[in-house]
Parts: structure tokens; C-alpha cells; sequence
DNA sequence: AACAATTGTTCGATTTTTTCGAACAATCAA
DNA sequence: TTGATTGTTCGAAAAAATCGAACAATTGTT
């Protein structure tokens, strides 16, 4: 398999990184991701293919919003904290607060 | 002409925000909009065709973002910024803070 | 009243993106 | 080896973005 792109931390953009949020599957990625770092795309549970999953972490990655690491046949996904709040000072905070507090945040059709 | 649709505040989704703020054409809006409430749409200057820009407004203000009102030929837009810090506190602040850089870093009442 | 100018929306076609299932690749375990 | 697990890639279909042209609403001018 060929390495996984990140992109560096200078390179991230508003826009992209939004972009990357506003999307209601990756916004529970990115929840779950919140509350518990490491944790396999499999362990995602949202009502997608497995395909389009697949697009979905890799927009995040690409985007700078979540880092991927290979570990056996798994990929561990954490969220790029540090890097966010150095370059979106607030931002990361006031998405997962938003996204957590309200708690009914429906991922389904 | 139709009546404009504007979403009641309480049916705005983090994720339909954070998909319409995710656009570099639609961010730009956003920022000058903070800068210059009440701006028409004539008065964003991006390299789009006029048809996607007016289509960039619709997503802004269907997502709930910005508010648009008549006055004769012109449609006045401004940003929804009250609703916006109360479902989501914090996220416009962080936007814009992270969107004008350095610049001025006016936002919020 | 016409008539043109200004501002923005809508329409139809093209391009781009998203989504899905199926096939593929990499790793581990028996 | 074989099989199971995990995730990516491929090709086609569905959805969305973009553009230019045509249209609509209002204002100003003749």
C-alpha cells in the first residue's frame, strides 16, 4: 500500500477543513473521534457503504482534520488537535461543543 | 418574485453551517459581510459567474447563515450572527478570526 | 407612458463530486 | 495454505456545482 498523505500543518485551509465538517457523517466521525481517539474506521457506525466511508475519512484526512496510522489491517484515526487549534484557534472547541451538546444529532437518512 | 426563504433559527444544522462556510467563494462572502453588513450581492468582488454567485447566497442563506432583505432592485445580506452565536456559540468567531488572520478582529456583540 | 439600466434569479447544458456494489490488496491467525 | 478482517480502488449511476443566456423586478430617464 502506498504511504498516506497528510498534509502539513501550514498547508491546511479554513475552507477545506470546513468543508471537511460540514458533512453530517464526517461530523460524527469527527465526534467520535473527539471522545475517543484511535479508533478504527470500523468502528464508525453510520449507514453508509463501506466505500463511502472510505471517501469520507479520506476527505477528513486530506483536509487535515483527522491523522491515519496503519497497524496491522486497521487504520487508527485521531483528530489533529494541536494542529487545529494552532491554525483555527477556537474553531475545533466550538464544532465538537456544538455538535456534542444538543446530543440528537442524527447521522441517517 | 417569490417571498426569500429564511430558515427558523431553530432549524439550523451545525452541519449545513459548516457546509456552506465551506467554500472559499462563500467564506470570502461571509467575511466581508462581517466587515460591511448589509452588503448586496453586487458588491462581492470573486471570479465567479454572477448565476453561481447568486447560487452561493442561496446556499448561505438556506443554510441560515446570512439573511437577505429587498430594497428595489438590490437584495441586502447580512450575516444571522445572533442566531448563529446561540445555536453554535463560539464556531462564527472562531471563523472569522481564522478567516481574516491578522486583520482587524472585530466580530461579536 | 414607454424605454433603457441595474440587480439578481432561473433555465438548460456541461463538468465535477458523491455514492454504491463489486473486486482487489494487505495483514493476521489457524 | 486457507480463511477472516480491514480498508482501498474501480466503474457506473445519482447528485451537485458552474456557466452563459434568458428572464423578472425595480428604478430612473426620456
Amino acid at each position: 500500500m502506498r504511504p498516506i498523505y497528510h498534509p502539513a500543518k501550514s498547508d491546511l485551509s479554513l475552507a477545506g477543513v470546513l468543508y471537511a465538517l460540514g458533512d453530517p457523517v464526517r461530523l460524527e466521525i469527527v465526534k467520535r473521534l473527539a471522545d475517543v481517539p484511535g479508533l478504527p474506521c470500523a468502528a464508525i457506525e453510520v449507514s453508509v457503504a463501506k466505500s463511502t466511508l472510505s471517501h469520507h475519512f479520506k476527505i477528513l484526512r486530506e483536509a487535515g482534520v483527522i491523522a491515519c496510522q496503519k497497524q496491522g489491517t486497521q487504520h487508527l484515526n485521531s483528530l489533529r488537535i494541536e494542529d487545529l487549534n494552532d491554525r483555527f484557534p477556537g474553531l475545533l472547541e466550538a464544532v465538537l461543543q456544538s455538535a456534542c451538546d444538543s446530543s440528537k444529532t442524527t447521522v441517517l437518512p
